[in-house]
DNA sequence: ACATAATGCAATATATATATTACATTATGT
DNA sequence: ACATAATGTAATATATATATTGCATTATGT
């Protein structure tokens, strides 16, 4: 399912997909990936997007299934 | 570095890591490098062990760094 | 001390996350 | 309407998560 939170967070920080997988040091699409909820990220990856959004993992990536 | 949180939380529930692992659908192996920090797991089986151990994410794989 | 369960740790194999490149489409500003 | 930036998406290549098997070591119970 589409990661909209992601979206909506980077959305706040005035970040575009390719600026936030800059700063992470990351390629664009694996960005575009996770919000359109194409696969399946690693940890290492949602702290680092956690980070330069200033949200948790939590806030982020949890789902109550 | 080690994932004590996870290693607490799983003996909160009086499992082992095979048992953990079985009810997750994956390795022991799996479940014990996750422990010792020896890799960087997906979010799909954190997502998975938080569900088995009654956790979130923050709670058990949160880092400050 | 013994038996058994739990854990740590390699080696190799396989699945899949991520990079790279490229192109098409959609948004945004002038 | 045009130019440009942002996004979606595909194909192939590479790195790495995870499985599998096996064995050594440590804990736990009797």
């Amino acid at each position: 399912m589409k990661n909209l939170k992601m979206k909506a967070a980077r959305a706040e920080k005035d970040l575009s997909q390719g600026e936030l997988a800059e700063k992470i040091g990351v390629s664009r699409q694996t960005i575009g990936l996770m919000e359109s909820g194409k696969y399946n990220p690693s940890l290492q990856l949602c702290l680092a997007v956690c980070h330069v959004l200033s949200k948790t993992l939590d806030e982020l990536f949890w789902q109550d299934e």
